[in-house]
DNA sequence: CTTGAAAAGAACTGCCT
DNA sequence: AGGCAGTTCTTTTCAAG
């Protein structure tokens, strides 16, 4: 684990909000040169402090204007049902994440779908017919908004 | 809405992996010439299909080991609420995402924290003294993998 | 750390098939 | 639509104070 001064901190949440920004832009925004800026960087980067550099979606731009998370309770979940259960939500090409938690669930999923019709063919046809499933519950997302994190 | 062909599909999938990669680069993965592919992506982004340019951040390596998904349901639900509620949550750090639900619950929060101990000081401390919060529900994530997605 | 400059690479443009 | 050849711009990288 690395440790961060103040404009290390300024550096990451500039950068997670919009990767595009060059060291020097960001520089100048810090009052740092463009080198120094960059270095500091390198140096961020080299300690595994970012992962991949993604390009977000405009699903609704797509054809996608509906986004649910789906609460999964397994009826049978030993270890291979895990497995099963995982492989077989791979490949269900509506779902975006997979997530195994802990709680009163055991998978949350998020799935797209182009409406709320087109959803409920992906419930009913994709998901509810995965090995093990027991109880489902879903949230419909409203609307959603990333804030800039615990730095 | 804009219509795709195979080629476009297959551009935004690997500019959703990697960000960081050219025209050039592309194209001479699907055997495209540079300012072809680049022609693409420029209609791609007057389309209004990518949105902000961002960049993952390794939270093990920042020392926040833990993330959870909360499940709020507000005890009151007013518009006022609403507006009280949002505005309190997004001033809590460790809040990285913020969902307005339809379902079970109202809002689904992510949540970081460094560890266990540290998590149950942000949810006594922070969120259940929220404005208006009734039920919560946690899930600990265990592991999270994002998938290709429905394009 | 800074300034200044060189090198590399990516973005963009016209013109042609 | 795509390809080729070229220009322009940005970013990276190095040298020196």
């Amino acid at each position: 684990m690395i440790d961060l001064d103040d404009i290390d901190r300024q550096l990451i949440r500039a950068l997670c909000e919009d990767a595009t920004q060059s060291a020097g832009a960001l520089g100048r925004a810090f009052g740092l040169s463009q080198p120094a800026t960059w270095r500091r960087i390198k140096r961020l980067r080299e300690a595994g402090v970012f992962g991949a550099r993604r390009v977000d979606l405009d699903l609704e731009a797509l054809g996608f204007g509906v986004t649910v998370f789906l609460g999964v309770k397994l009826a049978t979940k030993g270890r291979v049902s895990l497995d099963d259960f995982e492989r077989a939500v791979r490949a269900i090409p509506e779902v975006q994440t997979v997530q195994h938690v802990l709680g009163l669930f055991d998978y949350r999923l998020r799935v797209v779908a182009q409406d709320l019709p087109d959803f409920e063919r992906v419930l009913r046809r994709r998901i509810m017919t995965l090995p093990g499933v027991g109880n489902v519950e879903a949230n419909v997302v409203l609307s959603e908004e990333t804030l800039p994190g615990p730095l």
